[in-house]
DNA sequence: AAACGTTCCAACCGCTCTATT
DNA sequence: GAATAGAGCGGTTGGAACGTT
């Protein structure tokens, strides 16, 4: 089956979202949930295709996005991931559940994807590598990458403040998430964003808390129109993002059990991971490649790597 | 200052999966 | 079980920002 047959109609508008349009896509998935995204274009007379609606929410606008530079921690998750689960972005996102599977893609092919390959260039010239299986060796290249990533840590934890320097409209959405964190805090079910259907407010929250949060996108607006010629003036990481990037993450360090039940960060393509190297039984339990994830203190990652030694990769990818 | 090349990422495309009838 | 619609996922691209000459 083809795409939807919306996105070939004329008169469907393509490119950037503009404020206004985001301001009428949030204020309607405020009131009605992020459901139903065949009724979003009509409901609310965006000339946008369903799909480029959800896209836009979970992408940019939904709460509790992170945007901005990696921190090293998350480029080793995303790294160590992509080794053990390969391209499954949506699968590597939900272990960093403010990053999206889009910003996750975007982060692996213009930057990780070209450190890895210099790194086993690099190695390749030094003739450590057999070069006849195309497959990355995975415990070697990625300790490689650990080891520069201490070396870098510090570089780029400086850096942090300048991050973002390019500014368009769409990175004030980051403002709009923060925003709109509030409006996820407050809400009886506090989930992670890591999956849309889990991080939306019910419908019936009152119209009071929808207000505010138009007035608070209409304020984000203003400063936006007024930062014109200030492009690249988004604010650096406050202690609050980082405090709740912190709690997101120690929400799910407790290792799981099977209870059949799905927490809000524990969607479904982890357990489809789970069952997938639980199927092999030379593969390392999740639970300590999730403690591992989620804890800077890599005292288990040596534990992970000599568990994970003779297996990894070689049946996934 | 202008031209050109490169980088980056928001958004789109096409396919697959899942739910519903 | 088949058909259809809606949603999700991963790959790709267009164009703005940035860097270099």
């Amino acid at each position: 089956m083809g795409r939807p047959p919306c996105c070939d109609n004329i008169g469907i508008k393509k490119g950037p979202w503009t404020p206004e349009e985001d301001i009428v896509l949030v204020s309607y998935i405020r009131e009605h949930g992020p459901r139903n995204w065949r009724s979003v274009p009509t409901s609310t007379g965006l000339m946008r295709c369903s799909k480029s609606c959800r896209l836009r929410w979970t992408n940019y606008l939904r709460p509790g996005i992170k945007r901005g530079n990696f921190t090293p921690h998350e480029e080793r998750v995303i790294i160590h991931l992509q080794s053990l689960l390969g391209n499954r972005w949506v699968a590597i996102a939900s272990y960093l559940p403010q990053r999206t599977d889009n910003d996750i893609k975007n982060y692996w092919n213009t930057h990780l994807k070209k450190k890895i390959n210099n790194i086993q260039g690099a190695a390749d010239a030094d003739g450590k590598k057999p070069s006849s299986d195309p497959r990355p060796v995975c415990h070697d290249y990625v300790s490689q990458i650990y080891k520069m990533m201490e070396s870098r840590k510090q570089d780029l934890t400086t850096a942090l403040p300048n991050y973002h320097q390019k500014s368009r409209y769409a990175s004030s959405s980051e403002n709009i998430s923060r925003l709109l964190q509030g409006w996820m805090q407050s809400s009886p079910t506090v989930n992670a964003p890591g999956k849309l259907k889990e991080s939306c407010s019910t419908a019936d929250d009152d119209d009071d808390e929808n207000s505010n949060i138009i007035t608070a996108l209409t304020a984000v607006l203003t400063e936006n129109s007024q930062a014109e010629g200030d492009r690249g003036s988004c604010a650096p990481m406050t202690h609050d993002d980082f405090d709740l990037l912190h709690s997101f993450e120690s929400m799910d360090t407790v290792p799981r059990e099977n209870t059949g039940t799905e927490t809000p960060f524990q969607p479904a393509e982890a357990d489809d991971a789970e069952a997938h190297l639980g199927a092999e039984s030379d593969q390392p339990p999740l639970f300590l490649l999730e403690n591992w994830l989620l804890d800077e203190a890599s005292a288990q990652v040596d534990e992970l790597m000599k568990l994970t030694a003779d297996s990894c990769s070689y049946s996934i990818f």
